[in-house]
DNA sequence: TTACCTTATAACTATGTAGTTATATATTGC
DNA sequence: GCAATATATAACTACATAGTTATAAGGTAA
């Protein structure tokens, strides 16, 4: 999957919040369901549960139903791929001549 | 600077745009400035100017003037470093396990 | 069925953000 | 000083988001 900028865009806002970043670095350790979490923040079980609907829909969690518990699991290839995709931006010198053969840049 | 989640969610949510992605990017290849950058996007000088603050207070980005124009150029250690935090994301064991001790784990 | 526990959703509030236009500031060169 | 260009800031709008409380829905077990 090519990830453009909108793309990535998106997975980055996934992981830009602190309450996001620290439940992948849990589900990192294990799989953990929402009732575990939620002693760890100081919020409401909706929103750790909506937290993990935002992880789950840019592909970072899967779930799997286990009795009266949803446990969640972390994508970590997911997460490898979007710390990638940082290290490896596309090359837009191409759009940089563009500019240039249209006499747009400043300094030669 | 250790980057605990809230550092670390800041420099995501600079990087969680398109069009600052875009910029990153175009600044990976060489130092521009705003005028040069503005006819690559569909939008204002001021739109431009406030995503090159937005990612000059994340530290991404460094400003020279050179006569009329301000040079932006990429702080790629920077852009390294939040790449490899995501890598690299803190071993929370310790709070699962206290978690563990008063009970709050739902399995074993 | 009923009671109970877990999770998800709905409706709402407060705040942040990405854009706009208008204007101020900085610099160059006449 | 004055005109022209580049950049930054101010004031505003529209929309996204992170939280809340209340409630619905899913699943277990008496």
């Amino acid at each position: 999957m090519p990830m453009n900028f909108e793309n990535l865009a998106d997975a980055l806002k996934a992981l830009a919040d602190p309450t996001r970043l620290k439940i992948v670095s849990l589900l990192n350790v294990r799989d953990c369901c929402i009732c575990e979490l939620v002693p760890l923040f100081g919020i409401s079980q909706p929103a750790v549960s909506k937290h993990m609907r935002r992880l789950k829909t840019a592909g970072l969690v899967h779930e799997t139903r286990k009795g009266m518990w949803v446990f969640y699991g972390l994508n970590a290839d997911r997460l490898a791929e979007i710390g990638v995709s940082l290290s490896r931006l596309p090359d837009l010198r191409a759009d940089l001549e563009h500019l240039q053969q249209q006499g747009l840049l400043v300094c030669e």
